[in-house]
RNA sequence: GGGCGAAUGGCGGAACUGGUAGACGCGUUGGACUCAAAAUCCAAUAGUAGCAAUACUGUGAGAGUUCGAUUCUCUCUUUGCCCA
């Protein structure tokens, strides 16, 4: 019998679509849409199995959808630009342009050989001026809205290399290539209105109803909408400073007051900035990063002023006011009031300046003479000395009074907060997308006018220069516009910027004039299925969600605002990890076990510590690389398997075993399928026995609820199901029966294989467009069915019977069953319960 | 520390609104074929007792609601992710 080939099968069929140009969308008004959108790759070399995850779920989906009649949107591109280019370019001493074409055409033809329905002639390239052009345009629209602007900022500075590094660069408060201490430094940047949403995206939450709750509670989160009270402190003192403004959540707590914080950065600062001693401060707390963790981690420090603050409870009582490293000018009003009874933070910066910890809240099961001592009281509980709050629920109650009583007072007013910052989009880099300003002689902002866009990105330049390598650019930093002489800006815009708005322009990736096309965009948007990885939850979707508003904001023609209408997000590609006798890692292809259990490593045969399943990384060498695997076991199989052992949106263990499991099911079933084929042509037997139209209909409804529910891994099993029951019962089934019913469960297999598919059914000589099957309900009907009999909730036997029986017939016919009336000797039935062809049970005594 | 989720055989995991727990796959064991092995096929596979029919126990632990709980409620344990 003639092996399946699936190397020459998955070439043929490759080969076919792309000639016939089978998965091409062009918008149809007549026809319902579905635009299905998988997260795109970034060009990092190969692909990996990550994506093979990700491409072949959203492909299923997408074959899905099209056999279903929806006109289907799916395609593909490139996050391309961002640091691992230029890293790698620096390092090898290449141009980052065609590292990234490289890398871009090697994973192009390994996406292409997993059979994915992509519509190719929408690719798209961040990288590209034909995209990164329409992205300049966006940005000087929002700009004249009013939705970019500049402001200075700290960002984390490498003395070493004079280069400003993402927050993830920073290790331990190190620079991750230096080495160095890493310092908190100003510079002017740009950043994108996204506050102004704040509000917004959060209610936006409430209307994205196919989006998994982790995600919308993630987003809610980091948005970070919080209720309290703007307080104004009066100041005494010598410097001509009345009130400062502050921020807080707990204004109940006031009454335990004991000093007054404020940001280095706080407008007072510039009464301090002569004084020697604040200047060693200010160094110092320079040397703390910028990220909220970090400066919960280090140690609290303070600069004490001679100012006082009076407690607007009790303006005789007055406090002292520092600076302090733990107080961010980007929160509230860049101070806090320090409440050390009840805050850990607070606390800890009073003992350490010995100043007054004052308990003001007390636990529910505690007395009034309660004091807090070796760290601050943070859970709820009842008011204490705190004259009229005595006695009161805090949170709640006691919050709500003390607001009211600063309001009536003019001391302060009910404020609500937001956590989410503004985006900092400017990045000192050479690889992404210039930013459309310039800055005259007096380094007033221009702006780069429609006809001089794209400003391209300069090639083949040095990038090994200290600071940003577009500053040394001298020659294409000189701009003349309207007659001036200019300086281009020398940042680069955020990478999260390009992937923004991607999903827009794949609706219209040919129009040269604009970023998208309004009629296509209309019919397009939103898409209907986005699926990606969990780690994108916050950041970018949050951004493609502000983007789509940015847009939107002041502007009629734009569509609806929420840019993904359903979000999937997949879980990880795991796999174990090896190490040998000196600590190192260890490859799966550097490693092998006889039994499973026990590995040695292949060059000398010694013992290989087995470590836990993680999620497969280059830096624990625990890959297994796609498209080995595709070379060995074909596309259908390893899509097959990718979807078999977990449900996609939990981590999956990468197998060996499983991985041929796989390819042995699209072995045997092409046996299967050349036996199924030669029955049908010689064979007329007849043969009600077995009837596979009854099972076909019960497999299509509960494939096809499976499949809309992405329980993946369940139609795999239901594949295996058919397969079995296919190739035990060929022998009885009805020729006609089987003739009619085979098609449809080919069509139901397509999605996850459709090489194979395609070569069964080009192989049944079927031709016409095919289309999903649907249920036909007639046929799910059974006459006979088994009905569960219980026995005081347990189940005790299992009765055939004719479907709709009377209750009466029905419970004679339980009390005749051999088991129950064993059970039911000597035992009277104080009650049944019935559920209609399903179950019986008797309550005995 | 806070928020959200998860816990089912040796393993990955099924089980629609509470109604036959363990589908399907992997692994393991036995058998067939073979000089032998691989591949393939057949059978068994939650635990305990039993030759067996069968009986009892069983979805992290404990309680509750219910005729009936893997599913709902509460407490606890372990664990994962996110935020700090």
């Amino acid at each position: 019998m003639d092996r399946y080939n699936f190397k020459s099968v998955e070439e043929k069929w490759q080969k076919f679509w792309e000639k016939n140009k089978t998965f091409k969308s062009k918008t149809d008004l007549s026809k319902k849409k579905f635009y299905c959108l998988e997260m795109f790759p970034y060009p990092s070399g190969k692909i990996h199995m990550g994506h093979v995850r990700n491409y072949t779920i959203g492909d299923v989906l997408a074959r899905f959808k099209k056999l279903q009649g929806f006109n289907v949107l799916h395609p593909m591109g490139w996050d391309s630009f961002g640091m691992p280019a230029e890293n790698a370019a620096r390092e090898n001493n290449l141009d980052p342009k065609e590292w990234t074409e490289q890398n871009i055409s090697t994973m192009k033809t390994q996406l292409k050989k997993l059979g994915l329905s992509i519509d190719w002639d929408r690719e798209i390239s961040t990288c590209s001026p034909d995209y990164y052009k329409h992205q300049q345009l966006f940005f000087l629209e929002l700009y004249d809205k009013g939705l970019v602007y500049r402001k200075e900022n700290y960002v984390n500075w490498d003395p070493v290399d004079q280069t400003v590094l993402a927050n993830e660069q920073v290790i331990d408060g190190k620079g991750w290539r230096s080495g160095v201490q890493v310092e908190r430094k100003k510079l002017n940047q740009w950043f994108f209105n996204i506050s102004k949403f704040s509000e917004q995206l959060l209610n936006g939450l409430n209307n994205l109803s196919e989006w998994p709750n982790k995600v919308k509670t993630m987003q809610k989160n980091w948005i970070g909408k919080s209720f309290g009270c703007e307080i104004d402190f009066k100041i005494e003192g010598d410097l001509p400073v009345k009130n400062i403004k502050c921020f807080t959540t707990r204004p109940d707590t006031l009454f335990g007051f004991s000093f007054l914080a404020l940001s280095v950065d706080h407008p007072l600062s510039k009464y301090f900035e002569t004084n020697p001693e604040y200047q060693k401060f200010k160094n110092e707390c320079s040397k703390t990063g910028t990220t909220e963790e970090s400066i919960a981690q280090a140690e609290k420090i303070g600069f004490k002023t001679d100012l006082l603050a009076l407690n607007p409870m009790d303006p005789k009582e007055k406090v002292p006011v520092y600076f302090a490293n733990f107080v961010l000018m980007d929160y509230g009003f860049g101070a806090v009031f320090g409440c050390p009874a009840h805050d850990q933070r607070d606390f800890e910066f009073a003992k350490k300046y010995k100043l007054n910890i004052k308990t003001v809240v007390r636990p529910k099961d505690q007395k009034e003479s309660f004091e807090v001592k070796n760290e601050a009281y943070v859970e709820d509980g009842i008011m204490i000395n705190s004259s009229f709050l005595d006695g009161l629920k805090t949170p709640g109650e006691a919050i709500e009074k003390s607001i009211d009583y600063l309001t009536k007072n003019k001391l302060g007013k009910k404020k609500i907060n937001f956590r989410l910052k503004d985006w900092g989009i400017s990045r000192q880099r050479y690889w992404g997308c210039p930013i459309p300003i310039a800055y005259d002689e007096n380094r007033n902002i221009v702006k780069v006018p429609k006809e001089k866009l794209p400003i391209k990105l300069p090639e083949k330049i040095n990038l090994n220069t200290k600071g940003n390598p577009l500053d040394h650019q001298k020659e294409w930093k000189q701009i003349t516009i309207n007659g001036k002489n200019c300086i281009l800006d020398t940042d680069t815009l955020d990478t999260f910027v390009d992937s923004s708005w991607y999903f827009l322009r794949f609706c219209s990736p040919e129009n040269n004039e604009y970023g998208y096309d309004k009629e296509d965009i209309k019919y397009w948007m939103p898409v209907d299925q986005y699926i990606g990885g969990v780690e994108h939850a916050i950041l970018h979707l949050l951004y493609s969600r502000f983007f789509m508003r940015a847009l939107g904001f002041n502007n009629q023609n734009f569509i609806s605002l929420e840019p993904f209408q359903g979000l999937f997000t997949q879980g990880m590609v795991c796999h174990e990890t090896y190490k040998d006798e000196n600590n190192k890692w260890l490859s799966p292809d550097e490693v092998f076990t006889e039994n499973g259990k026990d590995f040695f490593k292949v060059e000398d045969k010694k013992k290989v510590s087995v470590g836990p399943s993680e999620s497969m990384s280059k830096s624990k060498k625990n890959t297994i690389d796609p498209e080995k695997i595709i070379n060995h076991f074909g596309a259908d199989a390893v899509r097959f398997f990718i979807l078999s052992d977990s449900p996609p949106e939990r981590d999956v263990q990468w197998s060996e075993q499983g991985m041929i499991a796989a390819y042995k099911f699209v072995q045997k079933f092409w046996l299967l399928h050349k036996k199924i084929t030669g029955e049908i042509k010689n064979n007329q037997r007849k043969n009600k026995n077995i009837d596979l139209t009854v099972y076909t209909n019960k497999l299509i409804e509960k494939y096809t609820f499976s499949l809309e529910k992405f329980n993946m891994n369940v139609l795999v099993a239901f594949l295996h199901e058919t397969y079995n029951f296919l190739s035990k019962e060929i022998n009885n089934l009805d020729i006609k029966d089987l003739e009619k019913n085979y098609s449809k469960i080919l069509i139901l297999m397509f999605p996850v294989l459709p090489h194979l598919v395609a070569e069964c059914l080009n192989d049944l000589k079927i031709k016409k467009e095919i289309s999903w099957p649907l249920v036909e309900k007639e046929y799910l009907e059974e006459k006979y069915i088994n009905i569960v009999i219980q026995i005081n909730g347990k189940k005790k036997s299992l009765i055939k019977s004719e479907k709709n029986l009377d209750d009466e017939i029905l419970l004679e016919n339980v009390k005749k069953d051999k088991k129950i009336s064993v059970f039911l000797e000597n035992k009277s039935i104080l009650k049944h319960i019935i559920v209609k062809n399903k179950l019986v049970n008797l309550i005995t005594k």
